[in-house]
DNA sequence: AAGCCGGGGCA
DNA sequence: TGCCCAGGCTT
């Protein structure tokens, strides 16, 4: 793509597909930017279909601004349960409190002071100056990086920052002049139905009359992306502590999965170690008397071995300990709380 | 620049 | 199993 002709016939191919073949997504019914910036934050290394469950069950209990910067954090948290990333809604409940102070609860309309907001960054700011205000910012992001990388047929490792930002003077030369929203988002769809990783579909390809790869046959090579993936195991033993018919959890205060309630769980060899450590941080006895299995649980970089025990708190002097009885949960209450997709796997082991 | 932060889908 | 997905923040 050379000049300025062969861009117009490339944005109009685009366009003519997206419009007949796009994708009918519920965020894609409003120019409300409030959510457009909910599905935006959900959609960050999470897959389409996993999202749509989520996002209209989050815009109904908080539709807008206010609600979120006003709502429970621990309400918040429940909406996002399982879908990872627990970062992004604390970030997305402080960028609401942040806008409601300084722009007076009015979404901020260009790429600069939307970039600005906690949990935003050039992709998310590109995607809703785009779609809600119209602003030529081209997004970059996983589609956008293996479309160029074919469309040019270059061999730059996408892993780099330094590719990125090369990439996004390609994207923004290349909206220049059409719609913004249905440019960026024709080229999400075309980078999940046609311009895919694996078997991209070139025969039903809009644009595959200007991308080099295609004339050249490498497509299936591309994008380079050269990355570290080795993982951690890390083996722990995670009890299920029972008294009085309530089960122990704590919440989480940093770190992996923060803000998230779970079972205590340690990276000790013995189910006596476990007790000990248990008695060195609460002061309580607690006998673990029975191993369930062993549960595994994958993310990104590390892998959970979670050796499951089941046991009790021994008694304690009266009055009971304050710090015991807020770590006690029934198991309805154990439903309400924001617990991650590991503990609730453990929460099968429970008798 | 590299590490960290989740979970689900797919071949 | 390994890789990918509408990334951003911290150090």
């Amino acid at each position: 793509m050379c000049n300025l002709m062969d861009i117009e016939k490339f944005q109009k191919n685009l366009i003519e597909w997206y419009k007949k073949e796009g994708r009918d997504l519920p965020w894609r019914h409003t120019r409300d930017p409030y959510a457009i910036w909910v599905s935006e934050i959900m959609l960050q290394q999470t897959q389409v279909d996993t999202v749509k469950k989520y996002y209209t069950r989050f815009l109904r209990t908080l539709p807008d601004i206010a609600s979120l910067a006003e709502a429970d954090e621990d309400l918040v948290f429940k909406l996002w349960e399982g879908l990872g990333y627990y970062r992004r809604v604390r970030h997305m409940q402080e960028a609401a409190r942040q806008i409601m102070t300084e722009y007076g609860g009015h979404f901020p309309e260009t790429y600069d002071t939307i970039i600005r907001l906690k949990g935003i960054g050039a992709y998310t700011s590109s995607a809703i100056s785009s779609i809600a205000f119209g602003q030529e910012k081209g997004v970059i992001d996983g589609n956008t990086l293996r479309i160029l990388s074919r469309i040019y047929d270059r061999q730059d490792n996408i892993a780099l920052e330094k590719t990125k930002k090369a990439y996004q003077l390609l994207m923004d030369e290349l909206i220049q002049g059409t719609d913004p929203s249905m440019f960026n988002q024709g080229m999400m769809d075309l980078g999940a139905g046609i311009c895919t990783p694996r078997h991209p579909d070139c025969e039903h390809c809009p644009v595959r009359s200007f991308c080099k790869a295609h004339a050249a046959g490498t497509e299936c090579l591309l994008p380079v992306n050269i990355k570290n993936t080795s993982k951690t195991d890390l083996y722990y033993i995670t009890a299920i502590l029972k008294k009085d018919g309530k089960y122990f959890l704590i919440k989480n205060n940093d770190g992996l999965l923060e803000n998230l309630y779970g079972f205590v769980q340690y990276e000790v060899e013995s189910p006596v170690s476990f007790e000990e450590m248990f008695y060195e941080n609460y002061g309580l006895s607690v006998r673990l008397y029975e191993y369930c299995k062993e549960i595994k649980h994958v993310f990104s970089h590390r892998i959970w071995h979670m050796n499951v025990y089941l046991g009790e708190i021994m008694d304690t002097p009266e009055p009971m300990n304050e710090s015991l009885s807020v770590c006690l949960y029934t198991e309805s209450e154990m439903a309400e709380l924001p617990i991650s997709t590991a503990h609730r796997k453990v929460c099968t082991q429970i008798p």
